[in-house]
Formats: C-alpha cells, sequence, structure tokens
RNA sequence: GCCGGCUUAGCUCAGUGGUAGAGCAGCGGUUUUGUAAACCGCUGGUCGUCGGUUCAAAUCCGACAGCCGGCUCCA
C-alpha cells in the first residue's frame, strides 16, 4: 500500500485537518480521513453542523500547526493499548475500525503534536512540509458508506506541494464549471429540465433536438449498414410483461408505480381499500396495471416471439430509440446526465449460442466507432459481474456462468484496458461498460453491451435448428451511446459546447455589413440551406463587431461576412470558429467545404 | 432517500425589517455600420410556494417544492 508523494501530502493534509477540527471542536469522534484522486477528506462526528463559512477558521488552525512544523511519529502498538487508548477519549468509530485490522497485522499510531491517529502510514516528515492547501465543501457521507449507518460530515480538501499548483488546480476547477452542459444547455438553449414538467424530465429545445437528430441520423446509417431492424414500441406496457421478465419484481422501487385504471380504483374506494392494499394486490397480481416502461427488451423480446424463428434467421437484431423511465432518488437527479425519463439507443441481438462472440465484438466495435466519431478517447471499460452476495439477479448459476465467460473473453479481445467489477452487472446478465468523466470529476456510464442467457429462459424464447429441434436463443442488449440525454450532457461538455460542423445547430451565419447587404446574404444563405446546410442571416443591423461576437458566444462555426467587395465578386469573407478570419472567398467552394465536413461527420 | 447550502426580471447578479435595483436580452426609435459590445427610450418581478412573527417581511421563523455539492442508489 505504498503512497505517491503526492497522496502522502494529501494524507498528512487530511491529519491536519483533524488535528484543526479537534482543537476548535473537542467533542468531535473521527472515523477516517484519506486521500482521493484530487485531494483528501476526513469524516466527523459532531454536534455543530459545519458550514462553508467554518472554512476559514479551520484552515488558519491547519496554517497554524503547519507553522508548528509537528512530526509524524510512527509507532507500533498491541490491540490493547490502542482499544484503551481510543476508548478512552470516546473514539468509538476508531475503536471499530480498529476491529478491522485483521489479526496479526501491525497496528501503528501516527502522532502529530497532541494529535494520534489510528493509521497505517505514511506520511511526510513533519506538518511544516503541507503548506498548499484549501478546503473545498463539506457533505453528508454515510459510515462505512451504508446508508443504514450514522450520517457524518465530511469536509473535502485539496493540497499540493507548491502554492502555484494549488492556484492552476482551483483555477482549473473555475474553467470547468463553464463547460458544465448545465450552464451551457442554459446559454446555447440546447435543452431545459422545467419544474412544472417535472424534475428529471428533459425538454430538448430546437438546437438541442438538432444534435439529437444528427446523432440518430449517424446511429441509423450504421444500423442499416450492420443488419439491424428499426422497430417501435410504446412507452407503457401490461405489468404481467414486466413480471415475466423480472423487472416489476425485481427493480420495483426503482419504477413509477404502475398506472392502475379509474374503474378499479374506484371500486377500491368504495371497498375503503388503503393504498397499501391497493399495492399488496398490485404485488399479488390481483389487479392488473400498466407499467411505464423502465426497459424496451420485454417489448423487444415480444416482437421476437411473434412468430416462429429459424436458425436461418439468426441473428434477428431489433433496434430503437426508445425512451425509458425510472424513478431515481431526488437526490440523484443531475442535467442530462442522470434523469428519470431517456431514449436509449437501444438494440437486442438474438442468437445461437455460437454465434454471441463474433455479435458482441461487433457491438463492440460499433461502441468503439461512435466515441471514435466524436473524438472521445478519454474512457475506461468496466466489465461487470455479479456480487456473489446479492440475491437480486435472476436465473441460474449455469447460465450466468456462461455468460460471464462470454463477455469476459470479449473484454480480453477490446485493445483497452479492462476492469472487472463484481456487483456491476445488470439483473439478468454481465455487461461492459463504457465509463466516461464530466468535467467535475464524476463518472457516468455510455455505452454499454450485455450478455443476456435469462430473459430468453424466463420468456420461453426458441428457434428451430438445423437439427428441427427447439433451441433457446441467447440476448445481447446493446446501446452505443448509451442513452441519448446523458451522452449529449457529456458530448456538451467535451467540446465546450462548440459541437463540430455536422452536430451544430447552426453550422454558419451571414452577417450582412450594412443594410444593402441583407440581400445578398438572404441569396447566399437560400443557397446553402438548398445544399443541405444549417444558416441564417444576422439582420439585428448591428456593427460587424458585435455580430462577429454574437457569433462567437453562439459558437457557430463559419460566420460569413457579406461586404459590398465581396458581393461584387460573389465572396464571403470566411471567419471560421477554429481558424479566425480566413479572408474573402468564392460562396460556393465556402458552400462545398461546408458540405464536405458535414458529409465526413466532421 | 440522507446531510449541508441555495432560490430576487428571460439570463447573470446587487439588495440584513421601512414603497423592489443593475447589466445583458426583448420592444420602439436614431445610426448603415468591415472582424468580440453604436446611442436614446420603453417594457418586464404576488422576491420558489404556503403558513407564522411584526405596525411593517425579499430580509426573521416553520413546512413544502426545486436546484447545487456530496453520500447512498443506478436494470
Amino acid at each position: 500500500m505504498a503512497m505517491t508523494p503526492l497522496e502522502e501530502l494529501r494524507h498528512s493534509a487530511a491529519h491536519m485537518l483533524a488535528t484543526a477540527v479537534l482543537r476548535l471542536w473537542p467533542d468531535a469522534r473521527l472515523d477516517i480521513g484519506p486521500p482521493t484522486e484530487t485531494g483528501f477528506y476526513y469524516d466527523f462526528d459532531l454536534k455543530h453542523r459545519f458550514t462553508e463559512e467554518d472554512f476559514a477558521k479551520i484552515e488558519a488552525e491547519m496554517a497554524k500547526v503547519a507553522k508548528e512544523d509537528q512530526p509524524f511519529v510512527r509507532k507500533e502498538v498491541t490491540r490493547e493499548e490502542a482499544k484503551k487508548w481510543f476508548e478512552s477519549r470516546g473514539q468509538t468509530f476508531k475503536v471499530g475500525r480498529l476491529a478491522d485490522i485483521p489479526e496479526g497485522e501491525p497496528i501503528t499510531f501516527y502522532t502529530n503534536g497532541d494529535f494520534t491517529d489510528l493509521c497505517a502510514g505514511t506520511h511526510v516528515k513533519s506538518t511544516g512540509q503541507v503548506k498548499a492547501f484549501k478546503l473545498l465543501s463539506v457533505a453528508g457521507a454515510y459510515h462505512r458508506g451504508d446508508e443504514k449507518n450514522a450520517q457524518l460530515q465530511r469536509l473535502y480538501g485539496t493540497a499540493f506541494t507548491k502554492r502555484e499548483e494549488l492556484e492552476t488546480y482551483l483555477k482549473q476547477l473555475e474553467e470547468a464549471k463553464l463547460r458544465d452542459h448545465r450552464k451551457l444547455g442554459k446559454e446555447l438553449d440546447l435543452f431545459l429540465i422545467d419544474d412544472e414538467v417535472g424534475p428529471g424530465l428533459v425538454l430538448w429545445t430546437p438546437n438541442g433536438a438538432i444534435v439529437r437528430q444528427e446523432m440518430q441520423k449517424f446511429l441509423s446509417e450504421e444500423l442499416a449498414k450492420r443488419g439491424y431492424e428499426q422497430v417501435f414500441t410504446p412507452h407503457i406496457g401490461r405489468l404481467g410483461l414486466y413480471r415475466t421478465s423480472g423487472h416489476f419484481p425485481y427493480y420495483r422501487e426503482s419504477q413509477y408505480p404502475p398506472l392502475v385504471d379509474g374503474e378499479t380504483l374506484e371500486q377500491m374506494a368504495k371497498e375503503k381499500c388503503t393504498c397499501a392494499d391497493l399495492s399488496n394486490r398490485i404485488s399479488k397480481g390481483e389487479i392488473e396495471g400498466y407499467l411505464l416502461k423502465p426497459m424496451n427488451c420485454p417489448m423487444h423480446i415480444r416482437i421476437y416471439a411473434s412468430r416462429p424463428r429459424s436458425y436461418r434467421d439468426l441473428p434477428v437484431r431489433l433496434a430503437e430509440f426508445g425512451t425509458v423511465y425510472r424513478w431515481e432518488q431526488s437526490g440523484e437527479l443531475n442535467g442530462m446526465t442522470r434523469v428519470r425519463g431517456f431514449t436509449q439507443d437501444d438494440a437486442h441481438i438474438f442468437c445461437t449460442e455460437e454465434q454471441v462472440a463474433k455479435e458482441v465484438e461487433g457491438c463492440l466495435e460499433m461502441v468503439r466507432l461512435v466515441l471514435d466519431t466524436l473524438g472521445i478517447n478519454e474512457f475506461r471499460v468496466r466489465v461487470g459481474l455479479r456480487d456473489p452476495a446479492s440475491d437480486k439477479y435472476v436465473g441460474a448459476k449455469e447460465l450466468w456462468d456462461k455468460a460471464e465467460k462470454a463477455v469476459k473473453e470479449a473484454a480480453k479481445k477490446l485493445e483497452v484496458k479492462t476492469s472487472e467489477e463484481p456487483g456491476e452487472a445488470a439483473f439478468y446478465g454481465p455487461k461492459i461498460d463504457f465509463v466516461v468523466k464530466d468535467v467535475i470529476g464524476r463518472e457516468w456510464q455510455l455505452g454499454t453491451v450485455q450478455v443476456d442467457y435469462n430473459l430468453p429462459e424466463r420468456f420461453g424464447l426458441t428457434y428451430t435448428g438445423s437439427d428441427n429441434a427447439k433451441h433457446r436463443p441467447v440476448m445481447i442488449h446493446r446501446a452505443p451511446f448509451g442513452s441519448l440525454e446523458r451522452f449529449t450532457g457529456v458530448l456538451i461538455e467535451h467540446f465546450r459546447g462548440a459541437f463540430p460542423v455536422w452536430l451544430a445547430p447552426e453550422q454558419a451565419r451571414f452577417l450582412p455589413v450594412n443594410e444593402q447587404m441583407i440581400a445578398y446574404a438572404d441569396k447566399l444563405a437560400a443557397d446553402f440551406k438548398a445544399a443541405g446546410l444549417r444558416v441564417t442571416v444576422d439582420a439585428k443591423g448591428d456593427k460587424l463587431g458585435a455580430q462577429i461576437r454574437r457569433g462567437q458566444l453562439d459558437k457557430v462555426p463559419f460566420l460569413l461576412v457579406c461586404g459590398n467587395r465581396e458581393a461584387e465578386a460573389g465572396q464571403v469573407a470566411v471567419r471560421s470558429r477554429e481558424k479566425g478570419d480566413e479572408g474573402a472567398q468564392a460562396a460556393a467552394a465556402v458552400k462545398d467545404r461546408i458540405v464536405e465536413l458535414v458529409k465526413n461527420r466532421r
């Protein structure tokens, strides 16, 4: 468990934070304070509620500790000594943490000044070395990450070896906020989440709708090339369908409650039934209802099952931009990246067991194509497997073993680093997820490929083999974008709102330098539109400088200045988002250039 | 869902118990403009919602909603 020098520094800063807090609030109980990827935190339990107003005071105390230049002293102690030490000080969390240390392992204390912590180390030599630090936020955090336990107060901070590095990091944080898709989405009028419509429900405004349309068009072309067939299915379906799939019993708390018809509700009201009765009778299947679909697969399965299938038909690949609804906890909602209604670029492949490997490979290739096309090259690949201790999965162990084997082998062939993570599987099967980070470092799952032996079993799916016997197909669930909402949110941040030409809501804007030039600009705009481009004319009558400024802020890729000189020669003065002023060029050539960029999805 | 913070005009924000403000946007006018902001005027707000304290509440208290940062969760 060797720490990097930076981790040592931050870990030491965490101890100094605890030192300072104990000086200011001696009744504080301490839990743990490790370094993190970008800083450190320490968890406390105390009566006083930390607010950001306390930070200056705590930081000042930490600075004193630094000035005192207390050496960090390591001392090996016996379990008894450690227990007595913390018990006598009322540090019950520390006593609990002590019990985690396996017998035979050394138990060590680290002391700086009057503060002693149970700690495996390591640390810098003395507190004087930690000078560039800052507290950043306070948040609730459950003890041992379990919501059944007490909720502690977590103070987050960061530390660097040099003050300049800290300043740079803080500046980066500020800049990241400017890239936040929630801010840019508002500024560029891409989407809206309206309180009256409902939390977590995205309204795609015209600009955002263009981005989404282009992405769907892109994917639709790829689907056609790869032998997929597109389908449409409704937003609700009978509860029975989701009982069969397992969604209703297994993930009931993550769904909007079932819809029950008016007559039944009235009848139940007459019988003076309580909500609990209603809920009970729905669970028992005594009342039929409908569910807002949490996933598309059951409906695609019913399409597959709608007629006999031969091995010659396989693989059957059914695709849909299917909108699903999930009851995410209120505290989880986040802009477009975590919502309650979203559209998956979903597809389900029904194939033979022999075909699984090749099909999974094809899916992974498609995910890579999507990420490559959009220039997203910072992602990690997670192989989600069963949590052996959990009962939240459907299906037999043997089927899971087969599916996990298939997924692991497919992942091995990917030319990127993958990490196997138990507990990250879907309830019906293991999966390969592509995970990216947003501007503030939070991870989001985008594309996913999942192998499923269970739902075909639950729905009794079959195909007729060459031996004229019935066989069970295997299902592959896959979504290269994952959800269009989340993907778009990530894309907005990735491009800082400056979408490549093919995705840009407005691809070019004509800027007439005076009133007479509006007619010329209009004529060119009509010509560009006829070529399939999205263009506008800025006819507000401002000076060119103001038009340019507006165009830049709107992140239009091409600003085309129309002045008297250009009009005479059939030209426009090009100002591109990337290169700036490119001078006067033939309008027709500029049109061709933009059309070409769009064609190549650049 | 939990802990903490926040919510004032379309947007960004000022306003600490005494008659709601600015900039930008919008609208009207003047200007006809050459590579990141022309000028003048006007419109626009039950200060998130509901309740309480007070002679008086954007401001103090409470409940609820939404948002933000974490935690938990995430098929």
